[in-house]
DNA sequence: TAGATTGTTAATCGATTAACAATC
DNA sequence: TAGATTGTTAATCGATTAACAATC
């Protein structure tokens, strides 16, 4: 029984091409418009059809001034508004590793709405450092957190071993979104979302582009050196 | 003048779906499988159209046999084969952050033929560390090492003020391929491939979803807790 | 006004799915 | 052989682009 009215349903392709429209807005255009952007400035910076450009603000309810343009500032607010950045998010963190350190770390995240409000770490030991301002907890704390303060969203940064049975606890304790940075695929049932950052889909890429401009080697770096070893002395010798 | 054949064609659509088949006959069907697999098979895991399966599998010259399927060992080799992960990439890491740790210690890229060979950091009281097994250098060590070990590809991890500026020096290095970490586009010559890392698209998705479900709040954890301090006390306090 | 730019319908393009003959 | 599964052509679907009238 939803309470609000839910806006235009968008797919994965016209949300990251809003996504693209709303940083190109804050970061590039503002300097040199005046608070007024064409469809076709868009999609020249973008490298795409103008006629997209409308389609997917008129998808989500923008209208442009014939001669004029469109209004960055509404076109940002409403951007923020229908992907829900106006929103607050509590997240947790389950992983106190490197990467989880990272994202804890990262200050971008509340100009979206994200807050990290917990890590958690297997390694008790680990409890009581603050990473990021965030307080590292033990993983027994988990559901007790989850629950006292009502979190809905996860991110996952522990090993891939660990990762399904971690998603499994999770959604057992209440968790409706994850994000997934193990690498690998989980499992969740029906009405829990999973968005999984496949760091091998674009090491994918990179590997194919480089292969096909030949701009592979079959040596190592030196004689002695395998991969693991620290790459000794750097600027002279060899 | 490249010297060898070059393969088949891919686009990122196809590239992507590839990896998941090499995820899936690597991590769930080898136990239950006698060294074959049928499209069907691998349609269902991942919920998708069986003739698109065998479509795929067609581009990049695996055949298969009827009443039978596909040979699991064909099937990976030839993607690997294909994407390029039988080749040796040398990459180094700019920004010795924790992102940049996370990634340099994953030991998960070798099986791609991915290895890290250098870091570096612009604090040059970083040097002579070893993370991940890779040694820390001064930045200013950056064209030298590219120079000496005929590297191509470069991953940034530095904060998005200096990512543009970063790349210009390393694309006048000679980089071909860059992953960047940075949350912020880049802006290269033609000829030199970039991957973008957009930490932020994955959030739009999670935070749609969040809210077309009112799964979010307006309330902060606690009374006095605001964004970026510790959060304090855990089990009972509240 | 004239002309630049939007908004929208129709056409195109490309990717996915359906149908089914070929094969072992 | 009969039947399961591949391989491939044709049909469908959805997303993008072209065309152009509406607007300020």
């Amino acid at each position: 029984m939803p309470r609000k009215p839910k806006g235009p349903v968008l797919n994965q392709l016209v949300l990251e091409r809003l996504m693209h429209y709303f940083h190109l807005v804050g970061e590039q255009i503002p300097d040199n418009a005046n608070g007024w952007v064409s469809s076709a400035h868009i999609a020249q910076l973008l490298a795409m059809d103008d006629t997209l450009v409308r389609k997917d603000l008129a998808s989500i309810g923008v209208r442009g001034r014939p001669r004029v343009g469109f209004s960055i500032a509404e076109l940002k607010g409403r951007i923020r508004e229908v992907l829900g950045f106006n929103e607050i998010y509590k997240a947790i963190i389950v992983g106190a590793g490197r990467l989880g350190g990272a994202i804890v770390s990262y200050s971008g995240f509340a100009k979206y709405g994200l807050y990290v409000v917990a890590l958690f770490d297997a390694d008790t030991s680990r409890a009581g450092e603050v990473m990021g301002g965030v307080l590292v907890q033990p993983i027994d704390n988990l559901e007790s957190v989850i629950n006292r303060h009502d979190i809905h969203m996860a991110i996952i940064t522990v090993p891939a071993e660990a990762a399904q049975a971690m998603a499994d606890r999770l959604v057992d304790a209440g968790i409706r979104a994850i994000w997934n940075f193990a690498p690998t695929s989980l499992v969740v049932p029906q009405g829990v979302f999973v968005r999984h950052e496949h760091i091998s889909v674009g090491l994918a890429e990179l590997a194919y582009y480089l292969k096909r401009n030949n701009l592979t080697t079959t040596d190592w770096p030196s004689e002695s050196w395998r991969p693991g070893q620290p790459l000794e002395s750097t600027a002279e010798e060899g």
